[in-house]
RNA sequence: GGGGCGGUAGCUCAGCCGGUCAGAGCAGGGGACUCAUAAUCCCUCGGUCGCGGGUUCGAGUCCCGCCCGCCCUACCA
C-alpha cells in the first residue's frame, strides 16, 4: 500500500483527515464532559495518524458573549484579560492534563478568527442570506435581558431570577434566512446518512428540520463584546454565529486559501448532543449559503451521568479531570472512557468502575503481560529476544484483531475498537499460560520451543505498543523502549497500523528490557477532594 | 401535547436484514500454575431478554397497546 508523506503525486498538499471538538466557552470550568470529546477526537486523530494519514486536530476556545462580559466585570478585568486567565489557567491546563496532541488551538477573540467572521457575514449579506428586521422576544426588566420562552417560570411568564412577569420586547436584528434551507437540509440528510451520527441523533434532527425552521437572528445590540457586525458597527455578532465559524477561520478561511484547501471541508465535527442542533442544522445552512462544502460527519457524543445524573456545575457534580488524571494518569484516563461508553449513547462515570478497569484491564491484563515476558527474556535469554519464529495460532487472531479494530476505531466505535485488543491480550496471556515457558526452560532439548514462546509473545506485545498508541502514548512509548523494538524498526509513531498484524517484524537480538511496570496497582479509595 | 432513544444475568453492556441469540466482561464459587504488578489460566453459579396482545412453522429480534427512564421541542456554551 502507497506510503503517504503528506504529498501526492501531483505535488498538492494532501487534504488532511480534519477533526474538530467543540470550543469551549471560557467560562465554565472544564469538567470530565468536555475532556470525554476531546479525547474522543485527540484518539481519533492519533489513530489516523498512525495509520499513516496527514491529520489536522482541532480545539479551542469560545471567548465572546454577554456572560463572559458580566465575569470579567464581576473579577475586575476586561473581557480580555478575563479570556486569557481563563484560557490559561484552565482550558490548556487541562489539554495537557489528558495528554491531548492537538495541532492548533483557536480562540475567538484572535484576529484571524475576528477578520474572517467579518468577511463570512459580509458574504452572507451580498448574498442577500441577511435582512434587517424585528427580534420579539420576552424581556425582564430587571434583568436587562431577554429570555427564552422555556426558561420562564409558570404560570404567568415569570422571570425564573425575579419571579415577576416578563414584558414582550422588540430589538432590531439582522437576521439570516434559516428558513430557506429547510429543504436542502433535508435534501442532505437523506443523501449522505453519515452526516449526522448516530443514528439517534440523525433522527432528532431530521424530525426537527421537518417541522419547520424560523429564521435566525445572527446580531446583538445590548452589549459589545463580540465581532462587530461590518456594516453596523452598533451589532455584534450573535455568538453562536460567531464560534460556529472558527471551524473554517481556524483552517484558514479568508486567510490562507491554499492552507484552507488543504483542510477543509473537515471530516468530524465532534459535539456534545446538547450542541447538535448548532452544528447539524444552523452551521450546514450557512455554509450552503456561503457556497462553501459542508463537513462530513457531525458526530454527537452522549453525555457522561454521575450518580445517574448529568453533571451539573449547580449540583457540583462536574468533576475536573485533573482529579482523576492525577491518580491514574492521563493514559489510563483515555482508555477509561473510550472502553467503558459507547460514544454516542450516555454513560455512567464511577470511580469504582474506572478503579476497576484499571486493575483489571490495564495493571493485571495487559501491563502485568508486558512484565511476564520482559522477565522471562531476561531470565531465559540474557534480554536478548530469539529469532523471528512462526506462530499461526497467534498470528492468524492477531491479523484479525488488526482489521477489527482499525475498521471500528476508524467508525469511531472506540469500544467495541479496544474491545477487540483487549480480547487479543487476554489470548496472549493464555497462551502464555498454556504454553508454560518456565516448564520448558527446564529441559534444554525445548530450548527452540522456548524461543518460539518468547518471540511470540513479545511481537504480540509489538503489535500491541502500535494498536494502543494512539490511546496510551506515555505507556506504550515505554513499552517500545522495553521492547527493544526502535533498532530495528524505529520509532513506535512511525509503525503503520496497516503494518501492525504482519508476524515477524521483531528482530532477533533485540535488547529486551524489564522496565518499571507499566501501570502499578493503585488502591482504589478515592481520594477526598 | 409532539418527537427521539433506551429498559437483556448482581453490575456494565453485545446481540445487523426474525430461525444454536440466550451471550461477553466484571463481581461470586471451585480448581490449575508460578514467568509476572498477591498477577495469569481453566471450570462454574446465574437471566420467563420491562408488561400484555398480535404476525409467523419460528420473535430480545417485526406490528399494536401499556409501564418506566433519559433526552429534544429554536436562538441556554
Amino acid at each position: 500500500m502507497a506510503e503517504s508523506d503528506g504529498v501526492d503525486s501531483a505535488g498538492a498538499p494532501e487534504k488532511a483527515f480534519y477533526v474538530t471538538t467543540p470550543i469551549y466557552y471560557v467560562n465554565d470550568a472544564p469538567h470530565i464532559g468536555h475532556a470525554y470529546t476531546t479525547v474522543a477526537g485527540d484518539v481519533l486523530t492519533r489513530w489516523h495518524r498512525q495509520r499513516g494519514e496527514r491529520v489536522h486536530f482541532l480545539t479551542g476556545t469560545d471567548e465572546h458573549g454577554e456572560k463572559i462580559l458580566r465575569a470579567a466585570e464581576a473579577n475586575g478585568m476586561t473581557p480580555q484579560q478575563w479570556c486569557d486567565h481563563m484560557v490559561e489557567s484552565a482550558w490548556k491546563p487541562m489539554l495537557a492534563a489528558i495528554d491531548a496532541a492537538n495541532d492548533d488551538f483557536i480562540r475567538t477573540t484572535e484576529l484571524r478568527h475576528t477578520g474572517p467572521v467579518q468577511q463570512f457575514l459580509r458574504v452572507l449579506h451580498d448574498r442577500g442570506e441577511v435582512y434587517e428586521g424585528t427580534y420579539t422576544g420576552p424581556y425582564c426588566v430587571a434583568c436587562e435581558e431577554f429570555k427564552l420562552p422555556g426558561e420562564l417560570l409558570q404560570p404567568g411568564d415569570r422571570c425564573p431570577v425575579h419571579d415577576r412577569p416578563v414584558e414582550q420586547l422588540s430589538e432590531e436584528n439582522y437576521f439570516f434566512r434559516l428558513s430557506a434551507y429547510q429543504d436542502r437540509l433535508l435534501a442532505h440528510y437523506r443523501d449522505h446518512p453519515q452526516f449526522v451520527q448516530p443514528d439517534s441523533a440523525r433522527n432528532e434532527v431530521v424530525r426537527f428540520v421537518e417541522s419547520g425552521l424560523q429564521d435566525l437572528s445572527l446580531s446583538r445590540s445590548t452589549f459589545d463584546w463580540g465581532v462587530s457586525v461590518p456594516w453596523d458597527s452598533s451589532h455584534v455578532v450573535y455568538v453562536w454565529i460567531d464560534a460556529l465559524q472558527n471551524y473554517i477561520t481556524a483552517a484558514g478561511w479568508g486567510s490562507d486559501p491554499q492552507r484552507f484547501a488543504g483542510l477543509w471541508p473537515a471530516d468530524v465535527h465532534l459535539v456534545g448532543k446538547d450542541i447538535l442542533r448548532f452544528h447539524a442544522v444552523i452551521w450546514p445552512a450557512m455554509l450552503m449559503a456561503a457556497g462553501l462544502a459542508l463537513p462530513t460527519t457531525v458526530f454527537a457524543n452522549g453525555w457522561l451521568l454521575v450518580g445517574g445524573e448529568k453533571m451539573s456545575k449547580t449540583k457540583l457534580t462536574g468533576i475536573p479531570p485533573q482529579r482523576i488524571t492525577d491518580h491514574f494518569g492521563s493514559d489510563a484516563y483515555r482508555y477509561y472512557f473510550l472502553r467503558e461508553l459507547s460514544f454516542g449513547q450516555d454513560g455512567s462515570f464511577s470511580w469504582e468502575s474506572m478503579a476497576q478497569r484499571y486493575t483489571s484491564e490495564l495493571a493485571n491484563d495487559f501491563g502485568n503481560l508486558a512484565s511476564r515476558l520482559t522477565s522471562m527474556v531476561e531470565r531465559y535469554r540474557d534480554g536478548s529476544l530469539p529469532a523471528p519464529a512462526p506462530e499461526p495460532a497467534l498470528a492468524g487472531a492477531l491479523e484479525k484483531t488488526v482489521l477489527l479494530a482499525d475498521d471500528r476505531m476508524c467508525a469511531m466505535d472506540f469500544q467495541a475498537g479496544l474491545a477487540a485488543v483487549f480480547d487479543y491480550v487476554r489470548l496472549v496471556n493464555g497462551y502464555v499460560t498454556d504454553s508454560a515457558p518456565w516448564v520448558l526452560a527446564k529441559d534444554p532439548a525445548r530450548a527452540a520451543d522456548l524461543d518460539r514462546v518468547l518471540y511470540a509473545t513479545a511481537e504480540s506485545l509489538r503489535a500491541l505498543a502500535v494498536l494502543l498508541n494512539p490511546v496510551m502514548p506515555k505507556s506504550c512509548a515505554r513499552l517500545w523502549t522495553s521492547l527493544g523494538a526502535e533498532a530495528a524498526l524505529g520509532p513506535l509513531a512511525a509503525q503503520r497500523v496497516q503494518d501492525a498484524g504482519r508476524w515477524g517484524l521483531l528482530q532477533a537480538g533485540s535488547q529486551v528490557r524489564k522496565s518499571e511496570v507499566l501501570f502499578p496497582r493503585l488502591p482504589d479509595d478515592e481520594p477526598a477532594p
